[in-house]
DNA sequence: CGCATTTGACCAGCGC
DNA sequence: GCGCTGGTCAAATGCG
């Protein structure tokens, strides 16, 4: 399994990479242990901004030593440490402390759709072990990242909305995603729209994936549907989007108020945006002009960690082989970030 | 027909 | 114990 080993080794860490893909900052949040081990940087606003330095641009005008000596102080709490205000993506993955007497189903996650369909799964017959939902302080490992809108599109696994609730504190709802890609996949996604910078998303993984990282999206049974806001006949919520999604097209950029726009919404923003840019890229690849925001659409925004290398070890070559806009317009589970 | 989305209801954890 | 809140379920609905 892929992904026993991620269980075991899932280091403490926060990992700021620029907007060039590339790492700028890893900083090890081994030594939390003044945190609450079941904190979770997305729930709150004040949270978003707690973990997001990005989002206090007067901290990058300080003086030099000052910052530095600032960002000393306050290494042990911020997992993100990073001291370029130009920073676009902010992971944050720890692992909570699992209670020892936690079972390996529990680990699994409760849920009862999951456990009903989850074939292959290991039966729960644990004695005494039929929690009927996920008991918030044995949850699973959790990686809380904090992505543009363009970043949301850049999620490679497929993704099936099963919620939407809004969250205190915050104007904006969170959606509940599951993995699609597997009957029994307990990987879980939320997707929060940060209070603190509205055109950031605060996206929290739980749980693992049972299974490989999907080469193709397409290839995902059901996730060829609305790839982007369909052109809805429907009165209600789908032409919401739709209309929403118009305003984004021709409006990036400008964050709407709660009222105009969900995490949803915004995802497919962040869908077209990848798209346009592949389009883009491709055009001037063909003019022989340098790629060099090609690599940005590739890379930037995109959650480094070892869960996204490990898939990529699986499918080591394959990747090579796909035309660069696989990945992106057709490949890219729009729909999943709905 | 199969899948996705929406949304109200339900349940459990947590704080008081 | 109670209320609040977050997380999930599942029915209804729509789309391809």
């Amino acid at each position: 399994m892929i992904m026993a080993q991620d269980m075991e080794d899932w280091s403490l860490q926060a990992i700021v990479r620029g907007s060039s893909g590339d790492y700028s900052k890893i900083v090890d949040i081994n030594d939390m242990d003044g945190l609450d081990s079941s904190f979770d940087v997305s729930e709150t606003c004040h949270h978003h901004q707690k973990f997001d330095l990005a989002s206090f641009p007067e901290f990058f005008e300080l003086p030099t030593g000052f910052r530095d000596e600032l960002e000393e102080l306050y290494k042990p709490f911020y997992p993100v440490a990073g001291s370029d205000p130009a920073k676009t993506t902010t992971v944050l993955d720890f692992q909570e402390q699992l209670p020892q007497e936690v079972s390996s189903e529990d680990k699994l996650g409760p849920g009862r759709s999951d456990h009903s369909s989850g074939a292959g799964l290991p039966s729960r017959v644990t004695a005494g072990y039929t929690p009927k939902y996920k008991r918030r302080k044995n949850q699973h490992k959790r990686v809380v990242i904090q992505v543009s809108a363009e970043g949301l599109a850049s999620d490679m696994w497929a993704w099936r909305k099963y919620g939407q609730k809004p969250i205190k504190g915050s104007p904006y709802p969170r959606s509940y995603y599951r993995c699609s890609s597997l009957k029994g996949c307990l990987a879980r996604k939320q997707v929060e729209q940060s209070c603190a910078d509205p055109g950031m998303f605060i996206i929290t993984y739980t749980a693992e994936h049972s299974h490989s990282q999907p080469t193709r999206r397409n290839c995902l049974a059901g996730t060829v549907r609305q790839k982007f806001p369909s052109r809805a006949k429907s009165p209600t919520s789908r032409r919401v989007k739709q209309e929403t999604t118009d305003q984004e097209s021709t409006s990036s950029g400008s964050p709407k108020t709660p009222q105009q726009v969900s995490s949803t919404e915004v995802a497919f923003a962040g869908a077209r945006v990848k798209e346009e840019n592949c389009r883009e890229e491709t055009e001037a690849r063909g003019k022989g002009e340098s790629p060099e925001s090609y690599d940005d659409f590739i890379m930037s925004d995109f959650v480094f960690n070892e869960d996204f290398f490990s898939g990529f070890e699986d499918f080591d070559g394959i990747f090579t082989d796909l035309p660069v806009c696989q990945n992106s317009a057709q490949q890219f589970p729009v729909r999943s970030c709905t």
